[in-house]
DNA sequence: ATAGATGCAAAGAGTTTGCATAGGT
DNA sequence: ACCTATGCAAACTCTTTGCATCTAT
């Protein structure tokens, strides 16, 4: 029952052309050039309408979070449930992430981040997906 | 010049102990039971100079930032650098990453970011490293 | 016509900063 | 002793919410 709005149209194209995480003071200013009575508010909720509906773009808040980088302590990534929002432990790694980097970059840690469902939530939410 | 304080000492101890990233006020809660009048902004203050010194353990705010997910538009991932605090896009992507989660957890998407220096700001911060 | 979306402004919440005091070297 | 760190509270900034109005269906 979501409406297609202009705003909402104009927010997810100005996400799918970014082509770098926009933060959503970014979106809006952008999204302006449109729409130029575009609230934040309104970026707010269509971006988290956009999550819900598990579709759209990628953007970050005003500073990237998550500043990992374990002096070797135990090297793990993590999941994140969409549902329950929590946080799992994975363990494990794969190889040749540091290779992404273009040449002349130190790359000094990274981390993985999964997204998706959770065992315990999987079940619930059958037949709740779009 | 940083002194080793006790409440770094035992904010140190905190984070490494966690077994998943903490928010900032958790980490204050949890520091409070050895130093009882620690304050949230000692915590801040310390996470701050742990990054900076490349140190420590890991932390996320109140919400896991970074809601990824793209439509299968682009699939691409990011390089934070430390110096300049700048994202950059990266080719390319590792397999294998799904395969990290345990079974039952349904996989939607995921994210790689790397941190460390730039190409330009790698100049800049020689013989600044501790 | 009706349910949902928007814009604005106010309220919340997280983060940062100034300053006097306490603590490390 | 000197210089840095801490705790507290105020200041900021980002995010969310209430509400009257507007828009898509």
């Amino acid at each position: 029952m979501p409406y297609t709005t202009q705003q909402k149209v104009a927010l997810t194209r100005v996400l799918q052309r970014a082509e770098r995480p926009l933060t959503p003071m970014e979106i809006c200013r952008a999204g302006k050039k449109e729409i130029p009575r575009l609230g934040i508010a309104t970026v707010y909720r269509a971006l988290k309408q956009l999550v819900e509906e598990g579709g759209c773009g990628s953007w970050r808040s005003r500073e990237p979070r998550r500043t990992t980088n374990q002096r070797e302590r135990q090297h793990h990534h993590f999941f994140f449930c969409r549902h329950c929002r929590h946080v799992y432990n994975l363990v494990g790694c794969v190889h040749g992430v540091g290779g992404l980097a273009p040449a002349g970059f130190a790359v000094e840690g990274h981390e993985i981040v999964l997204y998706g469902e959770c065992a315990e939530c999987g079940g619930k939410t059958q037949g709740v997906v779009a």
